[in-house]
This record gives structure tokens, sequence and C-alpha cells, in this order.
RNA sequence: GGUGUCAUAGCUCAGUUGGUAGAGCAAAGGACUGAAAAUCCUUGUGUCCCCGGUUCGAUUCCUGGUGACACCA
């Protein structure tokens, strides 16, 4: 069982060292890393997202870190193509490449596939989002019941995210959300190993707050007033940028964004684990070096 | 030392005209198929500070105690 192509994958919760355990990884197979987070990508904002750093980056090649911009768009289903395109080159080294991050709909995108719906225009999601802003959550609710009523049966009501977002499809498409709604999962002509990391929770939450200090030290204030001007920007929504906005806006203090930032990110670490609970395919491995080892072990299987 | 106010969920407090109690925050659980570090849903039994009294019944009223705060000495 060896020259059978191989993606590794190695997700877990922000803060229980993913990007360690990787590089490693990648070392030991000589292969290339991945790298599933959303906000990562964009090169204005390494301090806050804890992208790994250029010494890190040196010891082994990453894509799709620090490759956009914040004004660019982006989504799972693009990153589903651009990793689909990429592999096949990372194979030709390697007959192993590592993915490595927890934004785990990024993550899904690459493993199952996701549904094949029209991108949206600029034009037909602010037509939804101006329909939410003057109808509210019950305006967008009847657009719904009216344009697709079999996927007003399905959908979270209370959504509004979820709710703007097949409107616009249908406005994009002029057909019904629920139609491309397939569901399926797509086969990948290759094998995936899905591993996670599991780490008590209270070392866990000790590791976060550690890095939220160690992101100020770093200087992620100066980070966020960078990118002031783009707040308003989705890729911005972001734990550590919208507490240190809330600052410079004078409606928070700056000790009471540092402990906001720190519950946040446990909130987030929280719902990532929420997600991988789920899913049967997971191999819990143990953090650091021990975890390492139990990913090379079960590769040889 | 005196006087006054307060003592209720991890925290901040509301409330019960006496029938054993509820908000916000924190916390926990869940959803998730093209914005996902986003967005949304669910969950509140706690010696109502302690001893005693009044009462059918006290966390609620009364005596005493303890603690905190304020003012006066």
């Amino acid at each position: 069982m060896s020259h059978q192509k191989t993606l590794i994958v190695i997700t877990g919760a922000t803060a229980s060292g993913k990007t360690s355990v990787a590089i490693e990884v990648a070392r030991r197979l000589g292969c290339e890393i991945i790298s599933a987070d959303s906000r990562q990508l964009f090169r204005e904002i390494p301090i806050g997202t804890a992208a790994p750093t250029l010494e890190e980056q040196g010891a082994v090649p990453h894509h799709f870190v620090g490759t956009l911009s914040l004004d660019d768009y982006y989504s799972a289903a693009r990153f589903e193509e651009d990793v689909l395109n990429l592999l096949p080159r990372l194979w030709q080294r390697s007959d192993y490449a590592v993915m490595a991050g927890g934004s785990m709909m990024y993550v899904d995108s690459v493993i199952n596939g996701i549904d094949d719906i029209p991108t949206v225009t600029e034009e037909n999601r602010l037509r939804a989002m101006r329909l939410y802003e003057e109808k509210g959550l019950q305006g967008l609710r009847l657009e719904l019941l009216e344009l697709d009523p079999v996927y007003y049966r399905e959908v979270d009501l209370n959504n509004p995210r979820r709710l703007i977002h097949a409107i616009e499809i249908i406005y994009q498409s002029g057909r019904r959300y629920s139609a491309m709604r397939s569901g399926i999962r797509k086969e990948r002509p290759f094998r995936i190993l899905k591993f996670a990391i599991d780490m008590p929770r209270e070392e866990l939450f000790r590791r976060i707050n550690r890095r939220v200090e160690l992101m100020i030290e770093q200087g992620l204030e100066a980070e966020v007033a960078s990118v002031v001007s783009k707040r308003h920007l989705n890729s911005l929504n972001t734990v550590g940028y919208k507490e240190l906005f809330a600052v410079m806006d004078g409606v928070m203090t700056r000790d009471e964004a540092i402990l906001k930032i720190g519950k946040n990110t446990r909130v987030y670490a929280k719902k990532q684990l929420t997600w991988l609970r789920r899913d049967p395919s997971v191999r819990w491995i143990p953090p650091g070096d021990a975890g390492v080892r139990a990913i090379l072990e079960s590769i040889i299987e």
C-alpha cells in the first residue's frame, strides 16, 4: 500500500497545535502543506489569524496562506476547486499532501465536495440584503416562501444569512435553491485520512489565553489599525479585529477587548469541536509529537 | 465604638403586598453544503448569609449573630 496518493487532513480547535504537527508530518514525509483557513488566506492579517510564520513556511512550503487581499472574494467552493487543481502537482513530488486548518467548511468542501451553484453577482447579493434591511427577517421569509417553498420548510427561518443566501441564489439562477442542493458527497479518486487533535479543554483554553497575549505583544493593535478602513468586509468580521475596532470607536476599553477576544476565541473553538464531534471519519490524535507519531503510524497501515 | 444600607445562580443584580425565585453576562450543548473566526438555535434548583421567633406556611416580617459598604465618632 505505498504509492497511493494520500491527502492527510489535520484539523482541530483553534490553538490546539495544528500548525506544528502539520509541519512535522510534512517534513517527515517530504510533502507540502495546504492551509484550510478562511482567514489566513489574507495577507494583511497574519498576526490576528496566527498564520504560519515565514520561518515555518520556510521549513515546509505552504499554500493558501497570505495569497489574497482583503478585498478579494473567496469561498469554500473556490477553495475546493483550487485545492483539487493543486493536488496533482503536489503529488508529482510525493505521494502525500497535508491539509491543515480549522475552517471546517473549507475542509469539508475538499473532502466531500460542495454543490454546484452559480456564483452570485454583487448586484444580486445587494438586492437580497436590501430586502432584509427594508423588510427584516419576515420580509426574507415571505420572499423565500414564494420563491422556494421546499427550502422554506427546511431552512432555519431565524437565520438571516441562510435566507439571504437562498434568495440571492434564486435571483441569480432563476431556479429554486432546493433543486440545486443535492446533498450528495463526491467520491474523491485519492485516499483521505482525517485527523483531529484531541486536547483537554482546560489546556486548550490556557493556550488560547496565552496566544491572545502573544498576539498583543506581536502588534495586533497596529495590524488592526492598519486595516480599519476595510472593517465592513466579512473577512474582518473576525475574532480579534471586531473587538479592537470597538476600542477604536471608544465603545470598549482595551482591557475589555482583550478579555473578549479570549472569550470569543473559546467560543469559536467550541464550535469547531461541535463540528468535529459528529464526524465519524475523524481519527482523534494526541497533541504534539505523540500526534505526529500517531499520524505517521496510521498512514502505513 | 455608634448609626444606616446591603447580604438571592460562577459574576452583576431584579423579585416574591409571606405560598421556596428570574434577567443580563459568563458557562454548557446543538445546527451548519458557495460570506463559515460568519450566522443561527437550545439550556437557569440556587443552603434566596446563619441561629431563633411570629405564622398553616418565611427567602420575604421580627430579635440576635456574622460579613461587606457608607457616614459619624
